[in-house]
DNA sequence: CCTATATGACTTTCGGGTAAGTTACCACCA
DNA sequence: TGGTGGTAACTTACCCGAAAGTCATATAGG
């Protein structure tokens, strides 16, 4: 039997790991786990299906495996800037630029943590808890603090706006995908004039 | 060939119809387009899966369906509070307001427009874009208003700024769904708080 | 007896997953 | 220096189950 190109290519296994991650990442965070099929992320990496599952195990192992490296990049980001000194708002915004420099080459790994087609039971719902778990709980952590400066200490009111808040990061995150054309730093301002109009608004 | 129960029902279509669109209206919403299961649906509605087949001719079509109710419902009650004379932050605790009163025994509908894992091209697309389009279309009309107090016409403003508000929305829409025993009172006033603790903080 | 309502059992399609093999390269030995 | 065998990289062709979609038929009521 003929196989034109079996074998051929001599690609070492963890360049092309880091190859299909990137593909794949992509993929899942565009499309979402069920939306996304392995045969596509194969096809775009102009390599076959069997490899990837020699690879990653499965179509779960694939997507475990972007979560464990989109993940720790996110949430050791979020930590570091939770453990500097500032608070309420301007943790807030703080945060919001640390994201935009980090994730400015690959946007769509925010939404890894978010996918609501994500199995909800196994090994990578585990994994999304472990890592959703640890941003929302920063989240949290800043959201509280937040509403304890505005004398809110209400625990429905923090969980509520903690939503708000990483809603509003997904938004903007989404509309970034969308605008490939604006930078970090453009995102950063844009955020800051974006605060003032509802903080002016508000006032009125 | 016995078949208990062919046509012994005889519920007329209409009314037939009806019980379909709100049980797949919740299963689409709650799980997606391409996690919603067509025999899923039938089996919660107590019927047959060619049933379904016959009255919508497909998944998608069973979709547009829930779509056309659940789309004008939303679009026709923005569109009502948009006709008011509130405007800024105001117009948009109002529509905040309207949605929770509207959407409060059917919560799962306002993430049908937002679907992800819908397919991206034919009628279902151009139905999800119809409003989609209409929906987001007021929003950014509200929001460049919003924008236009605080003297801010930049368009990409704009746009990122609408983006935002229908995740704000999406947010807190998907925190009630986790939280049902908050009425849409309940929501409103919450909204209020969450709001001036927002514009608080960011006074400091 | 005709039509609307309804169904069990079937076919088709699609995507996750696998079996079995092919190719290239390198280390080792005569 | 050239053969050789082991292994890493890679492929085609398939299996299988779940879900979309269809067909032929059954019941009830005007």
């Amino acid at each position: 039997m003929v196989r034109p190109n079996a074998g051929t290519k001599g690609v070492p296994r963890l360049d092309r790991e880091s190859q299909i991650l990137a593909i794949a990442s992509q993929e899942f965070g565009m499309r979402g786990f069920t939306a996304t099929s392995v045969a596509t992320v194969a096809k775009r990496a102009g390599i076959s299906k069997p490899l990837i599952y020699n690879y990653f195990g499965s179509k779960e192992g694939l997507y475990e495996a972007c979560l464990d490296l989109g993940g720790s990049l996110v949430a050791d980001e979020i930590e570091r800037i939770a453990r500097g000194d500032s608070v309420g708002i301007e943790r807030g915004m703080e945060t919001l630029g640390g994201m935009f420099a980090l994730l400015e080459q690959r946007r769509y790994l925010w939404r890894l943590f978010f996918d609501v087609t994500a199995p909800s039971t196994g090994a990578i719902a585990d994994s999304i808890g472990v890592y959703a778990d640890r941003i929302g709980k920063l989240a949290e952590e800043g959201v509280a603090e937040l509403m304890g400066l505005a004398g809110n200490d209400d625990e429905l009111d923090i969980s509520a706006m903690t939503s708000v808040w990483l809603g509003i990061v997904d938004s903007l995150m989404n509309w970034w995908v969308e605008h490939p054309e604006q930078t970090a730093e453009q995102m950063m301002q844009r955020c800051v004039r974006l605060l003032t109009a509802i903080v002016g608004g508000a006032e009125q």
